[in-house]
DNA sequence: TTACAGTCTCTAGTATGCAACAGACTTTTG
DNA sequence: CAAAAGTCTGTTGCATACTAGAGACTGTAA
């Protein structure tokens, strides 16, 4: 098993939520599990660690870790600052496939929200955000928000916002206002309508504290 | 001796230019550099490939990364990004101690730059951007930045920029305006100008590119 | 009963040996 | 001379044995 495979194997088992936070992840379970030595896993385990999925605690184990109320807020701080900087950088440069894919999630997500199908919209947001993203055609800023959606997939952040049935018709409009900014080529105001709309996502999952991120 | 311990002297090494892009960085001669077995030494390089300092070519060798002109743009992208929503926060949540000690810096520059001393100008420049960040009372963004900052003081990318005399009055003058912005609680008018001074510098190490970061 | 000391077990941390492969070099053959 | 086959060396990839420490458990003494 190449070695990159084996990470992103564990990877998932950990983010799937096979595990809740606190729970052990012995390295000698993990190479029975997966049919390797414990050196591929352990290694694996580290990145996991600097990913901040995991903790390893040195002669006593490896957990799933607990994330504390703050580094929640603050991810989403940076979220906002990261899909903002890719908003603005897609109406400059965004390639035209890149907005075509858009533009088809927008539409697709709108007949989602008149149909009330929570689950499909859920899946949507997740690709506009990830389009977004992608579309800023630049692999530095795309592997960051990974490392970033990573923390927050893990312990379940996203998505949960559109549970909520009222929102789901603003989110819907704050998605189109964001693509007819880029369409129309105004970076300035993609970048703060994205800034918005993030931060009025993240108001509503962590309850409008004023600790959310600044719009 | 302890992991982190070792990762960071390995890091140290890569980052301190003793290496050329493309010299090979063997798994056995670190080992015993720093008279440890090649099992921890390839797990911090793991890390550091991770870290886009080094690439391990699998079953041939261990190499210092070449960047490529596309990255580096993008790096100054993202680090414009990074150190704009960094003004943002501290404009908004700022602590007096952080305050104070860019009021300081931003004397001392000022001083040095007047003063016609670059080194020291450099030194300050540095520090600016790094307590500004620190400012940003985030530690996900911190731990963000100092990733991208990895990457470009490895490649010798920062400090270049005030080599160039004309260049050292008109940032300094810059820092002064952010620290201005800062001190007024205008978040909005802190990142803007952030992200002015940044692009500006980028602009100026670039070479005055179109595919320079906005601003 | 309680506090403490000793032990025991489980964990990660490290060293080392072997396997597998890439790439350079050498030899052979047309 | 050229090209191809073969060999040889150096590298990482992985498995495994051993070390060492943390923490739970137990027995004993006050």
């Amino acid at each position: 098993m190449s070695d990159e495979s084996l990470l992103d194997r564990i990877r998932e088992l950990v983010l799937s939520g096979a595990y809740a936070p606190g729970d052990p992840l012995s390295e000698i379970f993990l190479a029975q599990q997966f049919a390797v030595s414990r050196t591929p896993v352990r290694e694996s385990l580290k990145q996991l660690e600097r990913e901040s999925l995991i903790e390893i605690k040195p002669k006593v184990g490896t957990f799933v870790r607990e994330p504390t109320k703050r580094e929640i807020v603050e991810l989403f701080q940076l979220k906002e600052g990261l899909e903002g900087l890719a908003a603005g950088l897609m109406a400059r440069r965004g390639r035209t496939a890149h907005l075509e894919f858009l533009e088809q999630n927008v539409r697709a997500s709108e007949a989602a929200a008149i149909a009330r199908d929570s689950g499909r919209y859920a899946q949507l947001v997740h690709e506009f955000h990830w389009g977004l993203v992608n579309g800023s055609d630049n692999s530095k800023l795309i592997e960051h928000y990974r490392l970033l959606m990573n923390q927050l997939a893990f312990h379940r952040l996203v998505l949960k916002t559109v549970e909520n049935p009222k929102r789901i018709a603003v989110s819907s409009g704050e998605h189109r206002q964001v693509l007819q900014m880029i369409q129309d080529k105004d970076h300035f105001g993609a970048e703060a309508a994205m800034r918005n709309h993030v931060y009025a996502s993240a108001r509503e999952l962590l309850g409008g504290s004023r600790e959310a991120p600044e719009g």
